[in-house]
RNA sequence: GUCCCCAUCGUCUAGUGGCCUAGGACAUCGCCCUUUCACGGCGAAAACCGGGGUUCGACUCCCCGUGGGGACGCCA
C-alpha cells in the first residue's frame, strides 16, 4: 500500500468517453487500487472549441456506471490557466522558450517543403534567435527543444524507447490567443498534481520523449511511464466511429453489463495463464503493469456477448430483473395498466437468462410475457396453426382453464395426461401451443411460458389461436 | 516522406532456451442431451510472418527483410 503513488486518468471531452478510454482508464484505476494508491481524474479542456458540458457529462457518468472511482478532481484545466501562465513565464525567463511570430499558413508551408525534402515536418527555428517583435502579429510561446543528443527512457511496458532530439519539434506551449497546449499542461499537471506513473494508450508514445526535455528544463523529477497499447477496429485500424467507439453509455443501453465489459476489456492485453473470467476484486488483486502485452489488439464483439451472457447467468436475479424492466421500459413494451405481480420478472429472468446474450434482447425475447396483443410470425403460424391441432388445443384449454394451481408441475400433469389419450409426442402439440402463446417457435420451456404467462393470458391466447385457425380454415374453403 | 513501436490459431491470449507432436478462450464445424431455441457435455479443424545468425538445442536471444500500428497541428 502506497499512498505516495498516484495516476491520473485525463479525457479530452471533446468526445463521448469510448472504449479505448474505458480501457485506458481502467488500467489506471487497477494499478491504483492495486497499489493502494491514488487515482485522479482530470478533464483535459484546453481545447475550447471543441470541448463541452455533454461530453462532460458522459465521461463522469460512463466512469461511474463502470464503478471506476476516483480519489481526487474532477479537475478541469480551464480552471487552472494562472498555474500555466507562471510555468510559460518561467521558461521564457530562463531562456527555454522563445516568442515565435511565424503565421500558421508559413508553417503549413514549411511543414510540406520539409517533407519533400525527406526531412522530418517539423519547425525550422525561424524565431528561435530573434529578439524583436514582428509588428501586427501575435506570438505563440515555443519551447526550446534540445537540438543535440537523444532522449531515452525506460517504459514499463516498452522497455526502452529512444529518440533523437534532432526529430523533435519546438512545440508549442502557449497558442495566439494564450491558451496552453497539451503537451505543456499534461506536464504541468502532472508535475504538480505529483503524479508518479502516467499510463496512457501508445498514441502518446512520441509525445513522452517531447514531454521528458519539458520536464528536465521545469526542473522536475519524473515520472515512470506506461504505454498501453492500441484497441484496433475488426478491419486492424484503431477503432473508429464505425466500430467500437461510440460512447459507453451506449453499451449500457443495449443491455451490457458493466462486469462483462471490464472483463472483456482487461483481456485485451492483459492475462493471467488461462483464467478468462475475472471479478473486480480479482483484478485488483492480480493485475500487474509488467504483464501487459506490447502488440495492439482486435476488438471482438462475440467475445464480449460471451462474457455478457456468462455475467448474466450468473448475475443476481433480482439485479438483472430491475434492468429488464428498464430495457421493456424503453422498448414501450410496459403499458400502465398492465397487471403484473411481482416475482413475474424474476420468473422471466431466469427463464431467459441463459439464452440471451443482452438485455435488450432479453426484452426482445421477453415481449410476449408483457404485451396485450401478440402477432403471428407468419410461417411459424402456417407451419404450426393448422386445422388438425385446433381439436388438441381446445382440450388443452379446457383442462388449463380447470386448473387453480398454475405451477410447472401440475400444467406438465395436463400434457402428460394429454399425451397419453392421443398417444403424440410432446413436440406435436408444443410448437402449437408455443405459436400461439409467444407468436414463435422461440421460447423457454413450454411449461414455464405457461406458468409464468398466468392463467388469464394463456387461455386468452389459446382462444385466440383456436379463432385464428378456424377463420383459415374457412377462408380455404372458400378457395383463398 | 521522417521517426517511434509491434509481430503465436480468424480473434483475444498462455508460453520467458529443452516441459511444445505449441495450451486455454471466443467464433466455426460435428456428435450427444433435448418439446423449440439456447445452455451444457464430448470431439474436430485452426497459429509460432520470412531469411540469416547465436546455441548441443530455438516460439523463446541477436540482425535484416516483410507486414501492421502510432506520431509528425496554434487537437488531445
Amino acid at each position: 500500500m502506497d499512498a505516495d503513488i498516484r495516476v491520473r486518468f485525463a479525457p479530452s471531452p471533446t468526445g463521448h468517453l469510448h472504449l479505448g478510454g474505458v480501457r485506458t482508464a481502467l488500467f489506471n484505476w487497477l494499478f491504483a487500487r492495486h497499489q493502494g494508491a491514488k487515482f485522479i481524474l482530470r478533464i483535459e479542456d484546453t481545447d475550447r472549441s471543441r470541448s463541452t458540458e455533454e461530453y462532460i457529462h458522459s465521461i463522469l457518468e460512463g466512469l461511474s456506471w463502470l464503478g471506476l472511482d476516483w480519489d481526487e478532481g474532477p479537475y478541469r484545466q480551464t480552471e487552472r490557466s494562472g498555474i500555466y501562465r507562471t510555468y510559460a513565464e518561467q521558461l521564457l525567463a530562463e531562456g527555454k522558450a522563445y516568442y515565435c511570430y511565424c503565421s500558421a499558413e508559413e508553417l503549413e508551408q514549411k511543414r510540406i517543403a520539409a517533407q519533400k525534402r525527406g526531412q522530418p515536418p517539423k519547425y525550422d527555428g525561424t524565431c528561435r534567435e530573434r529578439n524583436t517583435p514582428i509588428p501586427d502579429r501575435v506570438p505563440v510561446i515555443r519551447f526550446k527543444t534540445p537540438q543535440e543528443g537523444e532522449v531515452s527512457f525506460q517504459d514499463i511496458i516498452r522497455g526502452q524507447v529512444t529518440v533523437a532530439n534532432s526529430q523533435l519539434d519546438d512545440l508549442i506551449l502557449v497558442r495566439s490567443d494564450s491558451t496552453p497546449t497539451y503537451n505543456f499542461v499534461n506536464v504541468v499537471d502532472d508535475i504538480t498534481m505529483a503524479i508518479t506513473h502516467v499510463i496512457r494508450g501508445d498514441d502518446h508514445l512520441t509525445n513522452t520523449s517531447r514531454q521528458i526535455n519539458l520536464y528536465m528544463a521545469l526542473g522536475a523529477p519524473m515520472p515512470a511511464f506506461a504505454h498501453l497499447p492500441m484497441i484496433l477496429g475488426p478491419d486492424k485500424a484503431r477503432l473508429s466511429k464505425r466500430h467500437g467507439a461510440e460512447s459507453i453509455l451506449t453499451y449500457r443501453e443495449k443491455g451490457y453489463l458493466p462486469e462483462a465489459l471490464i472483463n472483456y476489456l482487461v483481456r485485451l492485453g492483459w492475462a493471467y495463464g488461462d483464467q478468462e473470467i475475472f471479478s473486480k476484486e480479482e483484478l485488483i488483486e492480480l493485475f500487474e503493469l509488467e504483464k501487459v502485452n506490447k502488440a495492439p489488439a482486435v476488438f471482438n464483439q462475440e467475445k464480449l456477448l460471451w462474457l455478457n451472457n456468462h455475467y448474466i447467468k450468473t448475475g443476481n436475479i433480482n439485479r438483472m430483473a430491475e434492468l429488464l424492466e428498464d430495457q421493456l421500459k424503453r422498448k414501450g413494451s410496459l403499458n400502465q395498466d398492465n397487471q403484473i405481480s411481482l416475482d413475474t420478472f424474476p420468473r422471466v429472468v431466469k427463464s431467459l437468462q441463459e439464452r440471451c446474450k443482452t438485455l435488450e434482447e432479453m426484452a426482445e425475447a421477453a415481449e410476449y410475457f408483457f404485451k396485450e396483443e401478440i402477432s403471428y410470425d407468419a410461417q411459424a403460424a402456417r407451419k404450426f396453426l393448422r386445422p388438425d391441432i385446433a381439436p388438441l388445443l381446445e382440450e388443452l384449454l379446457r383442462r388449463l382453464g380447470q386448473l387453480t394451481d398454475f405451477s410447472e408441475a401440475a400444467i406438465q400433469e395436463v400434457f402428460s395426461y394429454i399425451l397419453s389419450q392421443h398417444t403424440i409426442k410432446l413436440v406435436n402439440i408444443a410448437q402449437p401451443v408455443r405459436v400461439s402463446l409467444t407468436g414463435g417457435t422461440v421460447s423457454p420451456g413450454i411449461y414455464e411460458v405457461i406458468s409464468i404467462m398466468g392463467k388469464e393470458k394463456v387461455l386468452g391466447r389459446l382462444q385466440k389461436a383456436l379463432e385464428y385457425i378456424e377463420g383459415h380454415e374457412a377462408a380455404t374453403a372458400l378457395g383463398h
